[in-house]
DNA sequence: ATAAAGTTTAACCAAGTGATCAAAAATACA
DNA sequence: TGTATTTTTGATCACTTGGTTAAACTTTAT
């Protein structure tokens, strides 16, 4: 149950956050959202028209939420490794608390793929700065010159996979919660390891 | 349309297999896979009792093939680099036509997880084995003693994430189908080359 | 106080869902 | 051939879903 001091449109959007960042669109239930805003399920549609306008909202503001902390990082004055560090600290330290966000905004393209692209392409999205910058840092600190994309897409990968295959890779492998999350918490340290040791190997190889 | 000379329960799975791949449990309809098969809708119960029951056999044939082609390839008599290389160099090939299986079987925990959790039960996967030996070859090749979990979890984000997460980087870096298999072709090269100077790095930082 | 506007509710609706079943069609068997 | 068995079908069921509506309640403003 949501937080009884909120406004009405307060509580649906928080009711709604749980829900759909737990089941995505589909398995979400109007129904459930208005019982965990503790409200009549009519109200949702008097607050935001539909459960596609609903879902709309939820998914702009998780996307904004990652979008902002990548840009406050990686757009900061400190070294490339310090950045990694800091993005992976912060990143699984939020995820410990919604630990579905990353699922449901993946699933988000492969279930609503229209209404996401669309909700892209009214924020008009920019990775190319990220990019430029990237590729100028890694070329300043490590004289290379490397793809920006793939070193991204490495950063991301070693970040969010672990976080969105942790239910399956638990149970594989049989690990308690704390376990798992004690494995995390080496990773902090592990994953700007291994790209700094792979742009420093580049290094090596092109003098 | 599936293949007509299929008998009707082979045709059912097949029909299945594409529709609850790139649905999921809850997106897909009985009704589409009875069309996708080109049958009534009611033999799908008289061959498989139920939606659950189908939606099992189906996770069940995806499963076995990422677990075959593990073992098959690090069970083999090669060196970790070959390995990984041939892991990436498989995987994709595989994934380029049935993009969707990663996704499918993650997602599967996500949706139903009791049903999941009793289909890894059912099948006793023994991932200590594969433990041991990355262990030991990593030991033996390169000196060091790592946690073979960290490379193992290593190897599959750097995999398996640009796979599952294609559509949303494609929408964001605004990629055409054709750019991101180029850069998937890039690295086959580029993983394999990124974890081993990873080890590289920790045998010298150990002597 | 009272009327107007905004908010909340219970009851209801049409559409779609997985599932069932009796009858028909096809096949196997004597 | 004729009968029993298996396979296939169309119709239908019970149920859930997102959404609507008219009436009731609450707040605001004069």
């Amino acid at each position: 149950m949501v937080n009884s001091q909120l406004g009405t449109e307060e509580k649906i959007l928080e009711a709604a956050k749980k829900v759909f960042h737990r089941k995505g669109y589909e398995g979400a239930r109007m129904q459930e959202i208005a019982d965990e805003a503790g409200i009549n399920k009519a109200l949702l549609h008097y607050y935001f028209r539909s459960k596609e306008k609903l879902f709309e909202a939820v998914f702009e503001d998780a996307l904004s939420g990652i979008m902002r902390l990548v840009s406050t990082i990686f757009f900061s004055d400190k070294p490339l490794k310090d950045k990694i560090q800091s993005f992976l600290c912060s990143y699984l330290n939020i995820i410990t608390e919604n630990s579905y966000i990353p699922w449901f905004i993946i699933n988000g393209i492969y279930e609503r793929p229209e209404q996401i692209k669309a909700i892209f392409d009214k924020q008009d999205i920019n990775p190319l700065q990220l990019m430029k910058l990237l590729k100028s840092q890694v070329r300043k600190e490590y004289g290379v010159d490397i793809n920006p994309f793939q070193i991204w897409l490495n950063v991301l990968s070693l970040s969010v996979f672990p976080v969105i295959a942790k239910p399956l890779v638990r149970e594989i492998f049989r690990l308690s919660e704390e376990t798992y999350n004690q494995l995390m918490e080496e990773r902090k340290e592990l994953v700007p390891e291994l790209i700094i040791n792979a742009l420093k190997a580049y290094e090596k190889g092109e003098n």
